[in-house]
DNA sequence: CGGAGACACTTGACTAAATCAACTTAAAAG
DNA sequence: CTTTTAAGTTGATTTAGTCAAGTGTCTCCG
């Protein structure tokens, strides 16, 4: 780990210190509130841990919770004497023991589970909604890129737009474009016109638009505008990087087809620039094929264009 | 605490109670380092504390870390012994001791502090310069959000637009307004066509955009578009309702104006509709006079729109 | 099939970490 | 000027956590 590190990743490495002391304190602070209990975080920690999820084994608990073994042993003989707890031999393997809070055990986990619950109620109750969103957002921000949470069981869900989605993807695929190929200011006011243009001719029978999002967040966007009766347009294709390898892109190109075949199009077709590499594997897979290329200079850049058409 | 709360309030307690086991775990992971260390992580939580402020003193440390007053204060007389440490009394108030690391204080805690440096760079280094970047950004929210951070120095700054400001204020007045106004899709088009014109039209001599900005994010912009050779008009003011009350809409206005006279404009004019009051007050108290009135049907919702102008 | 090594716990011995309450001295409030 | 509150100290004690050695069980490889 001696690698020579750039003022910003050293801020970056200050902030997530200076978060993780704040998060520390607070912790603290939630904690006080089980003292006056019969038991101690540790176990209070257990005893969640026991009455959320079935099926559990000592080593189970020594692991995700980063206990020691021994003390664990102890805690929970000692909640077993108490008759919070039975510990039932498994039978796959012998050395291993299932544990399973009683009726008592779940009694007794009860007003500590609800003293927690007030307790982030109350922490909750001090902001407003819009915050409050804010910040369970990102909260799970944190979680999924600390690798604590799973990865959700639906990878994503295309929609159809609600007010502010074209304004989001004008924002990213400038901001996107700007940094990866340097494209300037035009680029946005292209895209900005693309998608006024398309809301406000917006023609149901014949045109589409689908949002990808993940977790709440738009991750991706496309939309099929009618270009003449027989010539539907696929314009705004977009994935966010973070959600690449999805398949996301080739799904919303999909959804396009499928609708202009529907809808009874003869020709579905795009244009793109030659830099856009991965957009264009996605075409080529779909069955585009590219029909005309031509140089040009936009967005502050000598680029190539391209047009890519698919029979229907 | 007994207020009756919707499924999804729960589901935000759940969800925060989530993180900080989940973090709670993360900050076990990441004391785990140090514990080879001669020192506990309370020890070295106070050694932080002492290495990064001046002045400090033992009631600072209870408070601020929410440690026990007795066990401090033997830690901090181990660390006197020790020589890491001086205390002297302080000359306001003679109860209290002012607390100062010594040379060899620093020297012990410098290892500490690099260790536990290595260990979130190590944490980054898996995540990509963009999750980073979210990271950092998440957690800061966070730290706003619950309180640990203090007001920024600076409330705001204003700075010209860069790539991907544009779509960002078409998003956020579209969600806003059909939030609060129940406005529709075509608002969000005249917001995005409003904004391509300006990025596509924009003359430097006569036209000016500012984006007000706060830790890093966009809270509020407005525009100066050319109208004629004497009149210039504001459009697209707006400005966060998190970031309300900082006087940054009075602020936005008031370089409008500036701008306009400096640029030789007569009058300054606008165009708004008289349901956004908090902005009419703004332009009231910058010396607007409202000249017409007339009722439309737009964005999905009967509105009065009006006319206001200012002599330069 | 048998034995080496890993694994799931348990137990004993121990120590460090934290708490509680009583106390001293000084400052602030009434 | 007295009462109350605050800052810090000290002694007694509890608790939380660690470490190492040990038992029975499983797994894998020759």
């Amino acid at each position: 780990m001696d690698h020579v590190r750039t003022p910003a990743q050293e801020e970056q490495i200050a902030a997530v210190r200076a978060f993780s002391r704040f998060y520390t304190r607070q912790i603290g602070l939630l904690e006080e509130g089980l003292y006056r209990s019969q038991f101690s975080l540790t176990e209070v920690r257990v005893l969640y841990e026991l009455a959320h999820r079935e099926g559990l084994t000592a080593s189970d608990l020594v692991r995700d919770l980063g206990l020691d073994a021994g003390y664990l042993s102890r805690l929970l003989k000692k909640f077993e004497a108490r008759g919070l707890l039975t510990r039932t031999a498994s039978v796959e393997d012998a050395r291993q023991a299932v544990l399973a809070l009683t009726d008592a055990g779940h009694e007794a986990f009860a007003p500590l589970n609800q003293a927690s619950h007030d307790q982030i109620a109350a922490m909750l109750d001090r902001l407003s909604p819009h915050e409050r969103e804010r910040l369970v957002q990102a909260m799970g921000q944190v979680q999924r890129l600390l690798g604590g949470a799973p990865e959700p069981r639906v990878p994503y869900i295309l929609r159809p737009p609600r007010p502010g989605d074209m304004g989001w993807i004008v924002h990213r695929q400038a901001v996107l474009y700007a940094a990866e190929y340097g494209w300037d200011e035009t680029f946005e006011a292209l895209v900005a016109e693309i998608a006024a243009a398309f809301v406000r001719n917006f023609d149901p029978k014949r045109e589409n638009c689908w949002i990808a999002e993940r977790e709440g967040e738009v991750v991706g966007s496309v939309l099929v505008v009618r270009q003449s009766d027989e010539v539907a347009k696929l314009r705004l294709l977009y994935v966010e990087p973070s959600a690449r390898g999805l398949g996301i892109g080739r799904r919303l190109v999909d959804e396009c087809i499928r609708f202009a075949r529907h809808k009874g199009y003869r020709t579905l077709t795009l244009w793109t620039n030659d830099v856009l590499v991965s957009a264009r594997r996605i075409y080529e897979v779909a069955g585009f094929r590219l029909v005309e290329e031509e140089r040009h200079h936009s967005f502050g850049k000598d680029l190539v264009g391209q047009n890519w058409n698919l029979d229907l």
